[in-house]
DNA sequence: ATCAAGTCTGTAACTTGTTCTAGATTAGCG
DNA sequence: CGCTAATCTAGAACAAGTTACAGACTTGAT
């Protein structure tokens, strides 16, 4: 639906052979398994190749970094979850509430693996322009998410910027629970909070009351 | 104004003598320095240490590690900013204008040193639980400047949510650019989108389009 | 002025991300 | 099959954050 979804996370470039792709799976695996135990500092380069059966070196060819390992493992996560969700979409009679609850329902999911969340947001805000393109993955994954939520075929710029700023908040929100500085009643009301904007942008109801 | 302005960013328990004070401040001068040149990576504590003038188990017992001392960086240069801006306060006639205005202003300023505002962000958002204290106060120094421009007295809990999801839409924006994923003008456009929550949340006008 | 407690210095060691290398394996091809 | 290039493995080596420690210096109280 979101136009291409070959090779959605892959460079694609050179086309894996199996036992690569493989390979490939039993690390995001293994980065996932170590990550949902103690979180970022938990997975260690050496412990995630161990756990892969893999040597050193053909970890860091696969992912040039940790934190190019995190991101993909987030990519993966993210992928399951847009499927997921596909498949028992939101209820909610406006577009506000229906993005709201999507959020919600995801952050219930990230609850149940506080550590695994930890690691790999803290791995996708710390990244730097080296890892641009595979964040941008992720943040292309968010956005086809939210915008699925919403039901809205044809976004306006402007509904495209509270989509933006609805993720900001996402991340940001996450981030200050994940470190205990907020409460998850806090991150809801944020949420619902934020998710405002999206009747305030609708375009049926003109610019604004309008 | 806020309350209490002693010991806005220190330990406080044991009172500093003027050394202690004097080696603080070159510990923080240098962590500026070597950020505003070389970003994170370039703040590298040997490098602090030395030229700071001070042994390296000296700085850490200052700042018990690199987030901490850039997180507190970031404490010394909002406190800068935050008294610069009650020099010249925003002009706007609309809280949501003052806000924006205020915020596009502290982003013309970062931009300025981008490095520095780099090495500042990163070590924020990738700050654990340990340093939870720190990067609070930075948060309420945050919330401070934003009432701040906001010139309101007693926010009503909404608008406190509505101050928080501006926060997150500021940190997370900033990232978005630092990382060179978002021109200035997309961070412009998305600072004002939320800030239109301002005006959705004000008390006197009731709930919205009064 | 002197003593005890607390700080600071210089330096080495340890940890974990990252890089490098030499040799074994595998894949594709004639 | 037999060759060549690419890939993989094992392990050493290096970089930067962090910790540990012995000895010198400061501080505050007597």
């Amino acid at each position: 639906m979101t136009a291409d979804n070959r090779a959605d996370h892959r460079p694609a470039s050179p086309p894996l052979t199996e036992r690569q792709e493989a390979r490939r799976r039993r690390i995001l695996n293994a980065s996932a398994q170590l990550a949902a135990r103690g979180g970022f500092d938990a997975v260690q380069m050496r412990e995630v190749a161990e756990a892969a059966g893999v040597a050193l070196g053909t970890l860091y060819r696969y992912f040039p970094s940790k934190i190019h390992l995190l991101v993909a493992t987030m990519q993966d996560q993210l992928q399951h979850l847009h499927t997921t969700l596909r498949k028992r979409p939101p209820a909610g009679a406006d577009p506000s509430e229906r993005v709201a609850e999507t959020l919600m329902r995801t952050f219930r999911a990230l609850q149940r693996e506080p550590q695994l969340a930890d690691a790999m947001v803290r791995a996708l805000t710390f990244a730097d322009r080296s890892v641009s393109p595979e964040v941008d993955t992720v943040s292309r994954l968010t956005t086809a998410i939210i915008l699925d939520a919403m039901g809205t075929e044809h976004p306006t710029p402007e509904q495209l910027s509270a989509v933006r700023v609805i993720e900001h908040t996402w991340h940001s929100a996450l981030i200050t629970w994940l470190s205990g500085r907020a409460s998850i009643a806090q991150v809801k009301i944020d949420i619902e909070t934020v998710c405002r904007l999206i009747d305030l942008t609708a375009p049926e109801t003109g610019d604004r009351r309008a």
